[in-house]
Formats: C-alpha cells, sequence, structure tokens
RNA sequence: GGGCGCGUAGCUCAGUGGUAGAGCACACCCUUCACACGGGUGGGGUCGUAGGUUCAAUCCCUACCGCGCCCA
C-alpha cells in the first residue's frame, strides 16, 4: 500500500500508466484461446489533430474495448491512420506556397516523395493526442491507408471489381471542383443557399418563325447566364399549348449565334416561369438528360469551361474571343450586360407602395449552390471521363445485412436513413485527379480492329494488378509488336503517328477516392487478401508492392518509409478468421454514407460476410450554445486543453455520460468539472480506507459479510454491476457511467463509509460506541458515559470483516470504473496494495453473492431515519452540533421492542450521522416539546427541550400530513373507480392497496403527533 | 417537397402507461479528524399546444406551433 498524495493530480500520473501499459503490450495481451472481440478506429486523417469529436467517438471505443478487455476477451483495437487524398496534398501544398513554391515545379513522384516527408515529420501528431486520450488501441499493429499491404488490398478490390464489372469507365457530368481541379463525388457536395438572381431573356426564333401569341421569341430564364455560351436546345413541354407550333423550330442564340432546336420534354415544368427552359447539356445534370432524350450524345456536348473553369471555345467555335479565358463569375456579368445591351434581356420588375415601378437585371433568389467540401468553391458540373463504381448493385446485399439483422445499427432510428440512402445511391465516381493516393491500376493503349493498330488515345485500357500482369494482358491484345509504357503526353503525341510495330500503353495518372481505400479497413488491416497477416512495425513488407511502379510503389522503396502493419501473427493467430467480421463499429452519423455504408457494401462483397455486427452511431458535440462548432465560429473546444485542465478521466466520463442515444452532445465545461471533482472524491475515499487499513483484496468473490451494513453494501455492487451489464450491453454509456457514479458518491461514499466509521474508529470520548452487536446496555440506547468496550474480541472480528469487505468494494468499483477513468482507477489500484496483474487486465467483478434484502431493508430504513432527523433538525433550526434524545413511540409492546432493538443496534451511527443521542424510553417526556417523525409506519419524537419552535414543529408536520393525506386521497379515489380495479392489471390494483395503507397510516401517525404538540 | 429527430426544474439532459429524476446553478447551514473539487438541508416543473385512445397519458395516436439535421 502506496501513501496517496493529499490531492489528486492527472497530469502527474496519466503519462506514466500510459507509456507502462503500451510498453508492457496490455493494450492486448496474448490471449489466445479468448473469445475475440474486435473494433476497428475511423482512421483519422494523417493530416489532422484530435478535435472534440474524434475525443467522443474514441472514447466511446475505448470503454467497450476497456470494458471487453476486463471480461476477458481477446480484445483487438485496431488502428490506424488514412492517407486523405486531397486533405494531405493541400497541407504539403500549402506548405508549399509559403515558401512561394508550387507542386507543378516538381515531377509527380518528387511531390509524392514530398509528401512522404511531410508524414513522417508531421504526420503522427494525432496518434500522440490520442494516447493522451487514454485509448488502448493496440499500437503494435499501426496501419495506414498507404501501407503497401494495404495498396495491395485497394488494387485487388479495384480490378476485381472492373473484372465484374462493377467498375466501368464512362463519359458523364462530374461534380468538378475547378479549385482542386478534380472530380469529386456528390457526397463531398454540400448545397449552400446563395442570394443570387434569376435573369429572364429572350431568345429569338429563327426563319421568322412566331408563336401563337405573335412573339417572336422564347422566354428562358436561368440562375446561371453564362451557360448559354454552351447553349444546345431550349426544351418546353410536350403538353404546353404556347408552344406547340414551334417544337422543332429553331432558335438563334443573339451571343453565340448559334441555332439549335426547340424540343418537347418533360422537365419543362409550365408553371414555372414562361415553361420555356435553356438546354445546356454540358454543364448541367437535368440538362445532360434532357440532351440525352434529344438524341445529342455526351461527345457532342458542348463543353465551355476549362479544369479551371475559365471560358473555353467551344467546338462550334462559335464563343467569341471576348469571353475565351475569362473566369465564369466575371463572363456571367458580361453576358448579362450583352444581352441587355442587345435588347433581350427582359428586366424584372418591382412596384413601391406608390405605385412607381422599378426595372431590375435581374430577380432576386435564393440558390441552392453545390459547393465542394473541401475546395469550398461553387462545384462546376463539367463532362469528363471518370472510373465509376456500380455502387447499386453493391448495395443490394448491404441492404439486406441490416434488413435481415446481420448488421444491427444503433440507435434504430438510422436504419431509415441508411435505406433511404442506398435505395436511391448513384453511381459512385472513384477517380480524383490528383497525386497523392492510390493510382488506379489501369493501363492505356491503342484499340486494334483485325489485328491492326487504329489511331486512338485515352479510351481503351487494361486493368491489372501489377505491371507484368498487364504487360500480358496487351502482348495477348497486341501479339508481337514492341510494348513500352509511357507516359501519358508521350502517348498522346504518338497516338496521332502510329507505328504499327510499337505499342505505347500509359497508366491512368488519376487515384482513388481516398473513401475506396477506406471502406475495405475493416479486413485490409487484418491482412486481407494475403494469406500471411502485415508485416511488422518498422520492416518492409517481406514482397515489395508489386502492382505496376505507381507512385505508392515507388515510395514503398524509400528508406523514408516506415510501412505499419503490425507484428506478424502469433503462432497459430489467423487474425483475419478471428477477427473479421469486426464486434462493433463506432462511427459518427456523419459518415453513415461517406464510410460505414461502403464498408458494408465491401466487407460483404469481398468477405461474404457483414464487416461488423453492430454498428453504433454517436451525434456531434456541439458547442455550448448548441451552435456546430468551426473555426470560423471561433467556438471550438480542443479537448487537450480540457485534459490538461481537468485530466483525460473527466472528458472521458463526460463523454460518455452525456452520451445518450439519438441526441447530440453539447459541450458543458461545467460538467467536466464535475467529472473531475468526481474523481477527486474517490481519491479521497481511498485514501480515507488506507488511513483506516484497508487495502487490496485478494478475492474476487465478495468475502463473507455478517454485519447488515457490509452485507447491504456487497448487495449494492451486485445491484450496480447488474445495472452497468445491462447499459453496456444496451450501449447505453450513460446509463453505464451514472450508474457507476450514483453507487461511488451516492451509496459508498456518502453511506457506507459513513455507516462503517463508527466500527473503524469509536468515537474517542464513547468505548462502546459501535454500529455492530450489543455492546450496550439495554436499559438506554447510547450510555451517557463512556464504556470500555465490553469484547475487544468480537470488535475486532467485525472491524476486520469490514476492512475485507470495503477492500473488497473499492476493487469492484476500480475494475467497473475502469473502463471510464483509466489512469485514476490503475494508479489506486496500485497504490491500494501489491497486485499480481495490472487493473487494465484485472478481472471484472463477479461478486458470486446474493442480495440479503433483510439487510438492505434495514440499513435502507437507517439511511431513511437518519435522513428525516436531519431534516427535521434543519427545519425547526436545531444547532448543528447540539445532541438530542430520541425514543419511538410505539402503543404495541412487540412492536416497541423491536423498533428499540433497532435503534439500539445502530445507535453509534444515529449518534454520529444524526447527533442523536438516546437515553431510557422515559426520561422525556414524549408528549412535552418534540420534533416527530415517521418512518415505515413508526413514530419517532426527539426530544428539544428549549429549543423548538413549536409553531415551526406544527408547520412541519401539517406539511408532512398533508403530502400524505393528498397522496392517500389520490389512491383512494383510483381504488374507488370499480374500473379500474376490474380492469388494471391485478399487480396495479395490489400496489396502490398497499401504497394506500402505508400512506393512511403514515397520515395517522402525523395526525397523532400534531395532536401531541396541542 | 421527402425523411429523421428534438421541445421535461434557471441551464444541460435522463426517464416511465399507474404519486416526475440527475448534474450544474440557486438559498440556508456546517472550517465534524477522506474530501470545501467537501458535507447537510431546501426551493423549483399544469413534462410545447389542442384533440383522441385508455380505468389511467409526460409516455401511445392525430393535428398544430417552435427548433435542428439529412436528402431532393
Amino acid at each position: 500500500m502506496t501513501e496517496l498524495a493529499k490531492t489528486f493530480d492527472p497530469a502527474a500520473i496519466e503519462a506514466k500508466w500510459y507509456q507502462h501499459w503500451e510498453k508492457t503490450g496490455q493494450f492486448r495481451p496474448e490471449r489466445p484461446n479468448a473469445a475475440p472481440f474486435t473494433i476497428v478506429n475511423p482512421p483519422p486523417n494523417v493530416t489532422g489533430s484530435l478535435h472534440i469529436g474524434h475525443a467522443l467517438d474514441n472514447t466511446l471505443q475505448d470503454i467497450v474495448i476497456r470494458y471487453e478487455r476486463l471480461r476477458g476477451k481477446d480484445a483487438l483495437w485496431v488502428v490506424g491512420t488514412d492517407h486523405a487524398g486531397i486533405a494531405t496534398q493541400m497541407v504539403v501544398e500549402r506548405q508549399m506556397e509559403e515558401r512561394q513554391d508550387k507542386r507543378t515545379n516538381y515531377t509527380r513522384e518528387q511531390f509524392v516523395e514530398k509528401v512522404w516527408e511531410w508524414k513522417a515529420e508531421s504526420g503522427g501528431t494525432i496518434t500522440g493526442q490520442l494516447r493522451r486520450l487514454g485509448c488502448s488501441m493496440d499500437w503494435s499493429r499501426e496501419q495506414f491507408t498507404m501501407d503497401p499491404h494495404f495498396t495491395r488490398a485497394v488494387v485487388k478490390v479495384f480490378v476485381d471489381l472492373y473484372r465484374e464489372g462493377l467498375i466501368y469507365r464512362d463519359k458523364r457530368l462530374v461534380n468538378w471542383d475547378p479549385k482542386l481541379k478534380t472530380a469529386i463525388s456528390d457526397l463531398e457536395v454540400e448545397t449552400r443557399e446563395v442570394q443570387g438572381g434569376f435573369w429572364h431573356f429572350k431568345y429569338p426564333l429563327a426563319d421568322g418563325v412566331t408563336l401563337d401569341d405573335g412573339r417572336d421569341y422564347i422566354e428562358v430564364a436561368t440562375t446561371r447566364p453564362e451557360t448559354m455560351l454552351a447553349d444546345m436546345a431550349v426544351a418546353v413541354n410536350p403538353q404546353d399549348p404556347r408552344y406547340a407550333s414551334v417544337i422543332g423550330k429553331e432558335i438563334l442564340q443573339p451571343i453565340t449565334g448559334r441555332r439549335f432546336r426547340i424540343v418537347a420534354d418533360e422537365h419543362a415544368d409550365p408553371e414555372l416561369g414562361s415553361g420555356a427552359v435553356k438546354i445546356t447539356p454540358g454543364h448541367d445534370f437535368n440538362d445532360f438528360e434532357v440532351g440525352k432524350r434529344a438524341g445529342i450524345k455526351a461527345g457532342d456536348m458542348l463543353n465551355m469551361f476549362d479544369a479551371e473553369a475559365l471560358v473555353v471555345q467551344t467546338a462550334d467555335g462559335l464563343i467569341p474571343d471576348k469571353y475565351l479565358g475569362q473566369d465564369r463569375f466575371v463572363v456571367r456579368q458580361w453576358i448579362v450586360e450583352d444581352m441587355k445591351a442587345l435588347g433581350f434581356l427582359i428586366p424584372h420588375v418591382t412596384k413601391d407602395k406608390e405605385g412607381n415601378e422599378t426595372l431590375h437585371d435581374a430577380e432576386p433568389r435564393t440558390i441552392q449552390t453545390p459547393y465542394g467540401d473541401r475546395g469550398g468553391v461553387v462545384i462546376e458540373p463539367w463532362l469528363t471521363d471518370q472510373w465509376y463504381v456500380d455502387a447499386a448493385t453493391l448495395a443490394k446485399p448491404a441492404m439486406e445485412a441490416v434488413r435481415s439483422g446481420a448488421i444491427e445499427i444503433v440507435p434504430k432510428t438510422w436504419e431509415k436513413t441508411y435505406f433511404n440512402w442506398m435505395e436511391n445511391i448513384q453511381p459512385w465516381c472513384v477517380s480524383r485527379q490528383l497525386w497523392w493516393g492510390h493510382r488506379i491500376p489501369a493501363w492505356f493503349g491503342p484499340h486494334t480492329n483485325n489485328g491492326a493498330l487504329i489511331p486512338s488515345f485515352d479510351t481503351h485500357c487494361i486493368v491489372a494488378n501489377n505491371e507484368t500482369e498487364m504487360l500480358e494482358k496487351a502482348r495477348e491484345a497486341y501479339g508481337d509488336r514492341q510494348i513500352v509504357v509511357a507516359t501519358r503526353d508521350e502517348a498522346a503525341a504518338y497516338a496521332s503517328n502510329i507505328d504499327q510495330r510499337k505499342v505505347l500503353v500509359w497508366r491512368d495518372t488519376d487515384v482513388l477516392d481516398t473513401w475506396f481505400s477506406s471502406a475495405l479497413w475493416p479486413f485490409a488491416t487484418l491482412g486481407w487478401p494475403e494469406d500471411a497477416n502485415p508485416p511488422r512495425n518498422g520492416e518492409v513488407a517481406g514482397a515489395p508492392a508489386t502492382d505496376g511502379g505507381g507512385p505508392s510503389d515507388a515510395s514503398a522503396e524509400s528508406p523514408l518509409h516506415h510501412p505499419s502493419g503490425g507484428p506478424p501473427p502469433r503462432a497459430g493467430e489467423d487474425l483475419l478468421a478471428k477477427h473479421y467480421p469486426n464486434d462493433l463499429l463506432i462511427s459518427g452519423f456523419d459518415i453513415l454514407f461517406f464510410w460505414d455504408a461502403r464498408m458494408a457494401m465491401q466487407g460483404i462483397h469481398f468477405m461474404k460476410d457483414v464487416p461488423w455486427r453492430r454498428l453504433y452511431l454517436h451525434g456531434l458535440v456541439r458547442a455550448a450554445d448548441g451552435q456546430k462548432m468551426s473555426k470560423s465560429k471561433g467556438n471550438v473546444v480542443d479537448p487537450l486543453g480540457l485534459i490538461d485542465q481537468y485530466g483525460a478521466d473527466a472528458l472521458r466520463f463526460f463523454m460518455a455520460a452525456m452520451e445518450s442515444q439519438g441526441r447530440d452532445v453539447k459541450m458543458d465545461e461545467k460538467r467536466v468539472e464535475g467529472y473531475r471533482n468526481f474523481a477527486t472524491k474517490l481519491w479521497n475515499a481511498v485514501r480515507f480506507a488506507q488511513a483506516n487499513g484497508i487495502g487490496a483484496s485478494n478475492s474476487v468473490a465478495a468475502p463473507l459479510a455478517t454485519l447488515p451494513v457490509n452485507k447491504w453494501i456487497v448487495g449494492e455492487v451486485v445491484a450496480t454491476l447488474a445495472e452497468l451489464d445491462k447499459a453496456m450491453a444496451e450501449l447505453r454509456f450513460d446509463a453505464a457511467a451514472n450508474a457507476i457514479y450514483h453507487f461511488v458518491w451516492d451509496q459508498f461514499c456518502d453511506w457506507y463509509l459513513e455507516l462503517i466509521k463508527p466500527i473503524l474508529s469509536p468515537l474517542p470520548f464513547r468505548g462502546g460506541d459501535r454500529g455492530g452487536a450489543e455492546s450496550v446496555p439495554s436499559s438506554s440506547f447510547i450510555a451517557e458515559d463512556p464504556h470500555p468496550n465490553p469484547s475487544p474480541e468480537g470488535e475486532g472480528l467485525e472491524r476486520d470483516e469490514t476492512r475485507a469487505v470495503a477492500g473488497w468494494v473499492i476493487d469492484q468499483i476500480l475494475v467497473m470504473l475502469h473502463p471510464f477513468m483509466p489512469f485514476i482507477t490503475e494508479e489506486l489500484w496500485h497504490a491500494q496494495g501489491e497486485r499480481p496483474y495490472d487493473l487494465i487486465v484485472a478481472k471484472w467483478p463477479e461478486p458470486a453473492a446474493q442480495v440479503d434484502a433483510q439487510a438492505s431493508n434495514e440499513i435502507d430504513w437507517l439511511i431513511r431515519l437518519v435522513s428525516e432527523i436531519r431534516s427535521a433538525r434543519t427545519e425547526l433550526n436545531v444547532p448543528p452540533g447540539a445532541r438530542v434524545p430520541m425514543r419511538a413511540i410505539v402503543d404495541d409492546p412487540a412492536e416497541a421492542a423491536k423498533s428499540a432493538d433497532l435503534v439500539k443496534r445502530h445507535a453509534a451511527t444515529l449518534l454520529r450521522m444524526a447527533r442523536v443521542q438516546q437515553v431510557g424510553e422515559a426520561d422525556f417526556n414524549s408528549a412535552g416539546a418534540t420534533a416527530q417523525l415517521v418512518v415505515d409506519g413508526i413514530l419517532y419524537a426527539l426530544s428539544l427541550e428549549g429549543a423548538i419552535d413549536l409553531d415551526a414543529e406544527r408547520a412541519r408536520l401539517t406539511k408532512s400530513l398533508s403530502a400524505a393525506q393528498k397522496e392517500a386521497q389520490s389512491l383512494e379515489g383510483r381504488l374507488a373507480n370499480p374500473a379500474f380495479v376490474e380492469k388494471a392489471k391485478p399487480e396495479a390494483v395490489e400496489k396502490a392497496r398497499a401504497d394506500h395503507a402505508e400512506k393512511v397510516a403514515e397520515s395517522e401517525r402525523l395526525a397523532a403527533a400534531l395532536a401531541r404538540l396541542g
């Protein structure tokens, strides 16, 4: 037993224990025969630093994994980081900018090398921070999504899906980020409401055609006037009589002079505006569909933007030179001005109160505008060739898994969202025009026709696991020709001047969406697809990656890279077989589609089983005012600052206590402080225990208890344990945290420790003052004079029992609390004495004890009596220090003896906790100046001669009486209702009767007490 | 427009078809030998509004009001 410092200092113990646990390998102790329990962490971006959301997410995971480890499972918490394509590339590019440097000053290989350098220097920030939070992940097999073994998995998945027809290349509109110059998926687009304009224009009819009403133009309106440079049609509804006569006729676009047809299409809504819409199939998702229906092939759709959304000449060469090279928003203004100058702008008219008209260029409108979630600029729909995953096909079994219960989503309310998204899932664009990431394993080469090469570029491809395999396939396709792996530029130059004896192939320059690789996390981290497990930390994989020499392969040979992936499997251990499916995934609901759903799709497809049996979704951590935390609002709370201030244990406990299913967590620093106080409370309770010779327990089962107070607390441990286990089974983190909190503070500290004080250390002025067996003369409840201890041996036995029980209870507390507060509990565990093992790998409680109902009732009665007495004293302003005599007033002699006995047995406690000094039953006049209270139908009187304010006592009793009467009457009314007695559940009726009788009895006693006061 | 969730004590949140709970805050008392990051006592809610089902509704159903989120 080591003596504890007077104050609890979290910082002093956190680093010590974390290092100890990690160094001794206890985050995953060797348990070859234990049942596995597996969680993979949502890999944070390698660029990331710990924010409050990580703190919540990882705390919950750590609570579960520590809990299961304590319960003896082979608990594996897989950890790692994500290479985070766009984010990481942006970080490194930003650093270059600061040095007046830029990515394009380097070759791709050089740049990727610089990213690896950056990762080696700065990529580990968040892993250190997770350690500070106390997260017990298996760092020995830390993973990175660009590790060679992981890359092999990514490539295999791509190739397999391609061969199954589930990945394909397609030319269609994508969400293009003109700042980052890459395609992004629909999920990465966020819609924002922006104040914009709605411009109305005249589109003149060509060839002298007029509408039925005589007009020689069609009115169209748009929020993006610049797109009229690539307009290819005007659509009207086929049912719209206004335009029936002009369908098939042509428009002569004023700016470009382009002629195009008026087409009939349901997309045009007669109710909206003029009922006619301009169609720009190359730059609008709806228009793209209209264009296709009108017979325009994707390849023929006009494009007017380059990758940066600057205007470029369309294929028909009709855009006036002045617009070329200009920014889309500048051109928007110019187009409006030019159309207005030409007389084709229809002004928007407003009237003021007097009826005076004002003309405006545009009608003001709130526009739902797409923004890239990374780049933060307006997304431009752009016609490109990209790789797509057939998500709809993969989604089907993933939906079925949830329907069948193979995956349980907690809370269940999220199922609907999951289904809704899955049912409407769109093809997933997975190619990204970046340098950092998993390069797509596709090589392009020329088409052949009857064995002859056809000049072509960028359309025929070979997908293969590596360059060797690609070359084999190329030989099959191109026969004996010389096959040269070239760059894209070389191949482009060569395409127009083909030599039939030589083929140039080049690898796709794009990389895969980061989420494409993280979708493989639950199984690629466990070694899939190789038979062997991932390589040991710090060692390069046995076989260098051979996926064709992409950037990730080149990098694998560099000394800069420290491929992680953990130690080799233990003897006889097959990680994948043992730990897939994972048992649980915990993630924020914000990545349900991005990550969780895609893991479900890929996991089921490749592993033929679900990635995890349960999916727990938690909410966001919001600022104190309920707002979303964001850097721009300046309301971000730094979890590390909270750890510095209150300790990791307090922050963790806060997260758990606030995590009720289906609700966001609002940051409340006062509450973190409260849980810091809780830790201190426990600390001091153990200090008290130590001062009284209470140390480590040596049994997992509860020690034998004879005293009611000890039987009672053992029963409370049993009850708390049951509550905790139930809460954990249901993933009710709040209920679990509250159960242990309530037990420690309200049961153990407030009552048990107080109740055993008389046993442990009798007050010096009275030898016989104990809470145990009889030792006081029966003629008085408490002797006025100090008595020598009549039975030292007996007292010694009681004290020993109590020390044993108290020590055992503290141990149970430490174990039960450990998942929530790992640091303080480990510290106290060792402070309590020599231990055969650390708390982190201790045994979850198995009390092997029954709740003793009689002892529980007795202590329960005692607690209520003490509380009643304290309450009466306070309300009657009895000086806190004053000791007052008390006696029970019972008519029935047998009852009287019984209650006198009870009071006697707990005399020491009553003295200590309620400042009650008993005297002989006849020693005070119970009809005189007394305070009276009722507990369990027994009336107790406190003699307050000279100190009592009779009016105050009358008021107090009256209040109690009317409360009791009110409840009695309410119950009486219910019982008087025949419908209730007939229809209600018998238990409910029975309970009502019992409660009624009790309240009536209480009312009678209180009435009698009032009468006694006169 | 579709979907989901929320509205319970001053604040942050649990909860249950049968007499409303916690933490913090507040008021009063206590420097009692584990702890003032403490102890004791207490005040405070027509459980968003209006209907319905039921012997009984804060809880189930419907509508409405207010707030938030996701998707179109």
